[in-house]
DNA sequence: ATGTCTTATGAAAACGATATCATGATATCG
DNA sequence: CGATATCATGATATCGTTTTCATAAGACAT
């Protein structure tokens, strides 16, 4: 791999002078500049990034920290992230957490190693330790779609709680009293809030709650399966069902599927966040749409 | 932001032996190895890839070029690769080239310039020109999904001929007889290889081509609308639609509906790898399913 | 007792860039 | 014309690690 030096030699310059090229700063003679450009397209040299940050600590990357990168919600986070970045001058380390606490961890520690200029995450749950790395060593962070407890970082956050109210009204408007929710994980801020959403929605239209049609779980099709079926056991005997996710919605799906249920004459259902096709692929779907790629 | 220095100061020896330590190399007296790390612990040191980086030329990261990161091709893809990356200690650099040669080439000047060790590429057309950057500078790299000519590059490559012949087959099996083909641009190998597998398909029923019934565009929803409006405007007037991948499927099916033309009452439709969720979106659709996690 | 091995540690150099300071050559000013 | 500013360039130190070489203290064999 051809150094500054290479470059410098060939031009017969020194290295100082081939940096002045390359970053425009300082005098140069411009016939000096030539040559070195020269020696540079000759060589094809193109610098070293690593060298770069280490002598001036900052490195031009950031990291994303998403749950689940094959929920379309998330990759069009991502693509908002990755233009707002690259049209910046930055780069974007993407990491898939899985919704699981190890390997976020993991990342957690890849991305403190790598001294990334900043992290943009969603995180699993909304305990703050689990971001300790972050806070003590002051990366720069940004918490998307997830509130966390007991740490005043930057956020950005859709309303769950609203956007949960919203849809749960809807459903009663439309006559509906008995009516199941399946969220996430049960520390998960987004999760928790859709849930008080839906509370919130029950109180204001004077319906009990019913501790049958309210499930954690995660955000998973599969999750989103066995909630289904055990709200379908429980002698609750929901006729409407609000979804956390877009994913948990798919999942509702195939239970009611397996069933021989129909949606929406048998049960209703609404859930958050747009899937790609929604309209096509549920017409009697409703949905509040999180505005993916602008919060990217 | 502490470093290796702080550590050896605090544990009373020298850079060297924290080094050792950390790295479980050399000899290094128990009593002393607690030391080091009682010191790491206490500062919450993690040592700098950076300098890592450049001391070792290893970075224990990776680029994964992509034409578009909300195809779910290409998520399934990335979460293959991601997946055999971390088992392996390595970091994965997502870049998303949005079909955009110009992009394409920014991003690889990225990459080389970070000093990854490595590349995986579903490159832009199929001209190895384009990934000289690569080539010149030794970066070991892997090409997907695409070939490339005059460059003996190792590659994963799903058999686009192949597929696309056998789903064309099973259209004119159906009694079809004219049937167009919508592929991606003319330059790239996935592109031509589907519609070469076409060709050869028709050849082996003995049905003429028409060239009205062939089109060249883009792997994109709206250029899957176009090239179907096309076709249906030339006069042709196909039984049968051959989408060569699953975003152009897409783009079919609005026109269509556009038109009011059902699948698969009015025309026939086949396209190349999955979407989530096909078989309830699209019961008659059939589809070459491509094993994009094992790809990655 | 002398020489050879192993263990435990550190000093110094190196990786490839940039920041700082120094130097000589010109240009400009009063 | 001497003083000062500007231009063009280079020497050297530095970023935070790891590699290489050196050294000293014991252990062991002859």
């Amino acid at each position: 791999m051809t150094t500054i030096s290479d470059v410098a030699k060939r031009a017969g310059v020194s290295p100082v002078t081939v940096s002045r090229v390359l970053n425009r700063v300082g005098n140069v003679n411009p016939a000096t500049q030539q040559r070195v450009e020269q020696a540079i397209e000759e060589l094809g040299y193109v610098p070293s990034g690593v060298a770069k940050s280490l002598r001036s600590k900052r490195t031009n990357s950031l990291a994303l920290i998403l749950p689940d990168i094959q929920n379309a919600f998330w990759t069009t986070v991502a693509r908002g992230v990755e233009d707002a970045a690259q049209s910046h001058g930055y780069s974007v380390f993407l990491c898939n957490t899985d919704e699981n606490p190890a390997k976020q961890l993991r990342y957690l520690d890849v991305v403190v190693s790598q001294r990334v200029d900043g992290v943009m995450i969603a995180p699993f749950g909304s305990d703050a330790d689990d971001l300790a790395r972050l806070r003590t060593r002051d990366v720069p962070t940004v918490v998307i779609d997830r509130q966390i407890n007991g740490w005043d970082v930057d956020s950005v956050i859709g309303d769950s709680l609203s956007g949960a109210r919203a849809l749960v009204s809807h459903l009663v408007s439309l006559g509906h009293r008995r009516i199941a929710v399946l969220a996430g994980p049960e520390g998960t801020a987004t999760a928790t809030d859709r849930v008080t959403g839906y509370r919130i929605a029950l109180a204001e239209a004077g319906i009990a709650e019913d501790a049958r049609l309210i499930r954690f779980g995660e955000f998973k099709a599969l999750s989103g399966e066995h909630m289904m079926a055990q709200v379908l056991d429980s002698g609750a005997e929901p006729t409407a069902v609000f979804a956390a996710n877009n994913v948990i919605a798919m999942g509702v799906l195939d239970e009611l599927e397996h069933r021989g249920l129909r949606v929406p004459q048998d049960l209703a259902l609404v859930c958050f966040d747009d899937l790609p096709n929604t309209s096509r692929l549920f017409p009697f779907l409703t949905v509040a749409v999180q505005p993916a790629y602008e919060i990217g």
